[in-house]
DNA sequence: GCGGACCTGTACCGATCAGTATAGGTTGAG
DNA sequence: CTCAACCTATACTGATCGGTACAGGTCCGC
């Protein structure tokens, strides 16, 4: 089954053919899936390299190589746009994470600190740019803006899957493992971010090695 | 000589006529207010509210009460005028994180772990809007530009301060002890940015009494 | 009163912003 | 074939972007 669950997704299960796909858009008209995961896909490395206020339509029009017309047809504002491209990054980034902590290590313990070395990995990467919902909640000053509600999700649903790694580590307590965790994390990919990436993620894992053992010895 | 060397003050040098830039502040303290500082001042607000690719200069007008021409003779581009900004809010934020770490506490092991009971306070305002050089370095995405450079020394000023409490607090690595207290407070602003800030200072300070405590064990 | 330092307001520049209008090309189903 | 869905390119809107030009106002030491 080819489908991409990103973009409104249970429709995409009753099709046999992605290329021929009908997705129903905010207002109802039929769009090709394809061209839209495409341009969903390209303005999300166009937003998380370039930014959003200094990412004009224009500019995405070349880059991602779909006609502005047909952006507009499928969002009807180029805030719809970012807000579909976290979306997309949400869900790629943290499977991602899941994926690579599960891979790294195999008792609950072990992947709980293996997130610093899948970090890590990601700081090393030559198109690391931070974390795109930091920066896109540092772009959108109101609190109540859309942009800011998907970056605390994304924040939350990380949070949620250590909670539940941190239960099955059998800790104490683990709603305060994963804050804590987290502080780490978000304290690691601002720093590689500003400072450089060097030992910036080995730094988080030893902190985090102490902060874990102590929520073990409770 | 009455100056604010944080607003890069040499022209005022060769000025021989200094008190009529001399102005009386709403608190009735005496300071340098020309034209320039004014501008700085308040540009530094309107960039830290509003973000600096969203903030035009037409808006930076009417918010400082400063005319477009007067902007330009002090700053050749608006990239001058944001650096300049940048500068004035590295002195003043680290005069007021030092100084309130010191208020707070009086030994250098409590100094240290004060500086997330500051944090606290900073979260807790209601102008708190992250900190401008994490948004500043996320608007800037080339690694070359003077906006990260800024960023970078604003970050290794603070840690350079940590190292030092670290080493009046005797403990066996400060370095290392920083850049663990800086990787919980960069987390802390972003989190409390993001999820709110509800709880994050305290959780961090749990952090860091962990780190502390083992460092000092060493 | 004169000159210079410093400020203002207003109008303007070409470029770019988000978004729209219009016309036409391609594809596949019936 | 026609029709409709979907795409393209181009041109355009009014607003705003960073930045400049120009004329004039105010204050001061001389």
């Amino acid at each position: 089954m080819i489908s991409c669950a990103f973009l409104q997704s249970t429709y995409y299960l009753h099709c046999n053919k992605l290329y021929r796909t009908v997705h129903v858009n905010q207002d109802n008209t039929a769009m090709s899936a394809s061209k839209r995961d495409i341009l969903v896909k390209k303005a999300l490395q166009v937003f998380y390299r370039n930014g959003f206020h200094a990412t004009g339509m224009d500019m995405l029009v070349t880059e991602t190589g779909v006609s502005k017309t047909s952006m507009y047809k499928h969002f009807r504002t180029k805030d719809d746009l970012i807000l579909a491209s976290l979306r997309l990054r949400d869900e790629l980034f943290r499977n991602w994470l899941m994926r690579r902590m599960e891979e790294l290590a195999t008792t609950p313990r072990e992947q709980l600190l293996a997130m610093f070395d899948a970090l890590g990995e990601w700081f090393d990467q030559e198109d690391f740019n931070s974390c795109m919902f930091i920066k896109a909640a540092s772009e959108y000053p109101d609190p109540d803006h859309p942009v800011r509600a998907s970056a605390a999700e994304h924040k939350r649903l990380i949070k949620h899957y250590l909670v539940e790694l941190g239960e099955k580590a059998g800790v104490a307590e683990p709603a305060q493992l994963a804050r804590r965790f987290l502080l780490l994390k978000e304290g690691a990919i601002v720093t590689a971010h500003i400072q450089g990436s060097a030992g910036v993620a080995a730094d988080a894992r030893q902190a985090a090695q102490l902060i874990l053992t102590d929520a073990c010895q409770d």
